[in-house]
DNA sequence: GTTGGCACTCTTTGCTTTCGAGTGCTAATA
DNA sequence: TATTAGCACTCGAAAGCAAAGAGTGCCAAC
């Protein structure tokens, strides 16, 4: 059955409501509201059909509408206002991007703690990488038992690790290290280093004192930690915020669930590209704990193999029009920062695509 | 007025029994748990004149008895146990430690998440430096228009930065700048980096491309990051677990004090030392927020003026003997670990000491 | 100093009543 | 045929109330 106009006015009005109040939206209100010149019994009406085609339900006979999934699906599909940002919130995501971004790695919490500020949701970040290798090995020598190993990745990165060995080692042994090391262990990824590399390896620096598996140790772990997707949840306590989450229980499960690292999206998809802003709602999600929660996500692009998420999480009842366009800012605006080079932020709330995820899709 | 040993004992009883149970406690359960011999009628009149010293109150007329932050304070003073960690405990922490300990920096946010795993209760961790210098200064040439400037500050920390540049530079000047800064710039602290030195360093580089102040800018950073006092909370949502804060608004403002990093120890003050655990119940706190709560606080030592702080927060009503002995063992375990050299931390509980705040203490 | 006994207090719990918002339905109207 | 006014009905939330129970305080006896 195909939704009139009319119906679809009125479901945007009880969602923008609901939104707002958190109250079962009754027919009167709407009759005022919408302004749709029409009574409250013609609304009545029109609701009981809304309820009939699922797109909303009653908590019980004599309340108001709620809307269901469905119904925000629709909404989020086709009926919410796009929302642009003011020139104050275009600035201030910019300026507050500009302060600190360095390295990635310094700030995947700072995204993440700046995204829940700005929607004023628990946000989460999350970078992916793929197929890191080292681009550059360097090891500088400090004392006699002291030497600093210092990894340069593909992805830009540099890591550094300060060695204190019980035994003393003198300097041309570590410019042997290095330059073997250089040369060898560059541009492979992590499973191409072998025993049989290490063993060759110590071999040709002479090396009798364990030098060699010490620095390959710290070379496996730089490469495993980078391409570990790492994930970081901040402002779960805004969460309480939220009408409904008052049950410490139902709050509690959840948080639990984000800052135990649970994951979000649907384990091996990933988002189509940049600039494109997902909504996941309630029994959307795949996470039992995320059933009857909303997530809002965008993604980054950070080069090189480098992906990153940030997505907000709250109830169903979620303001996705304005979370949506500071996400997709955000996201823009790491994109750009960080090498991707996506063109300006500026123009990106024009063309903010919202999909949305094909609903019963299994695990 | 002195408090006579039954007293003592039955203080003890209720404060042991209404940890566990959050529920006022009444004279019949002490006159059975307690295991002094005498009726619960007896109990009631200690009981009541416990009331009157201002160490048990109740919450009205005909309920049990709940401690009052002066009986928590005799309680930890006086009457608890000091309890051993069992030998699994006691592996468990050290598992974890040795785990994951490299830096001090990567470590922070571990250790407060540890803290928190370990006693179920939100957890903090602070480090704080003073004075730290840089010990060294190098800079990898990776090519024409990248370096990567690597500093090795005097508590061992290693910070790296890779430096882009928008035009090209000959290796030569690279090192020439290294040496400078090798000489010019280490073991002087951050206010002693004047734009005199740097000017003179421009100078004696004979640089015209503004790379000196590049340099210091990151010199400066990367002091002025070691100094500021680092913290990190983690496992707020375990706030919820406490009956005490069912009470969402009761939860979020505690929550939100902590994760926006309100500040727990008196300004200015300091713990004696490690293998100290400090304990401040209720209204001893001098934040606001923390007037309800409790907090134990152990430091650890990481030598070269390295000092951190790991607590815990919780409900007056915590578990500040098993809470105190995890806390004790963990800091011992990072100020051996941290280069301290505090010696073998499984003695430690046996020396635990506990000291109280004094009362009253203005800010 | 200790104990059993008992009246008293005050919360908790469950039940009933009332109130009101919002509905669904019907009959009248444009 | 679509809209509207009117009205009875439903059901949850709030308020009021009585009974139950836990625990106390006090007194008189030991």
């Amino acid at each position: 059955m195909a939704i009139s106009e009319r119906k679809k006015k009125i479901l945007a009005a009880v969602v923008d409501e609901y939104i707002q109040t958190a109250e079962p939206v009754g027919s009167k209100v709407i009759a005022q509201k919408a302004g749709l010149g029409c009574s409250s019994a013609t609304i009545r009406n029109e609701l009981a059909e809304l309820v009939n085609m699922g797109y909303l339900e009653q908590p019980h006979t004599s309340a108001g509408r709620v809307p269901t999934p469905m119904g925000y699906r629709m909404y989020v599909n086709e009926l919410m206002e796009r929302q642009k940002l003011s020139l104050e919130e275009t600035e201030e995501i910019n300026r507050r991007l500009n302060q600190k971004l360095q390295q990635l790695d310094d700030t995947i919490s700072d995204v993440s703690r700046l995204a829940s500020q700005l929607t004023d949701y628990p946000a989460l970040a999350i970078t992916t990488f793929s197929a890191v290798t080292i681009k550059r090995f360097d090891i500088i020598y400090v004392d006699a038992n002291t030497f600093i190993i210092v990894v340069m990745l593909s992805n830009n990165a540099v890591k550094n690790k300060l060695v204190h060995l019980p035994v003393s080692v003198d300097q041309s042994m570590m410019q042997r290290l290095s330059s073997l090391f250089n040369s060898g262990f560059t541009g492979i990824t992590e499973d191409q280093i072998t025993p049989l590399l290490i063993n060759s390896t110590e071999r040709a620096a002479d090396d009798t004192m364990g030098l060699t598996s010490v620095i390959a140790a710290f070379a496996i772990e730089v490469l495993s930690e980078a391409q570990t997707p790492t994930s970081f949840v901040s402002g779960e306590n805004r969460l309480l915020n939220q009408p409904e989450f008052r049950d410490p229980d139902k709050a509690h499960k959840l948080m639990g669930y984000l800052s135990g690292g649970g994951y979000i999206l649907p384990p091996g998809e990933t988002l189509a590209g940049p600039n494109e802003v997902r909504v996941l709602i309630g029994p959307e999600n795949v996470a039992e704990e995320l059933k009857d929660s909303s997530v809002i996500i965008a993604s980054y692009d950070a080069g090189d193999n480098t992906r990153g998420i940030i997505g907000v999480v709250g109830p169903t009842r979620m303001d996705y029009s304005a979370v949506a366009a500071k996400l997709s800012m955000l996201a823009a605006g790491l994109s750009q920062r960080l090498g991707g080079g996506e063109g300006p932020p500026e123009g990106m709330h024009n063309k903010l695509i919202i999909k949305g995820d094909t609903p019963n899709e299994q695990r």
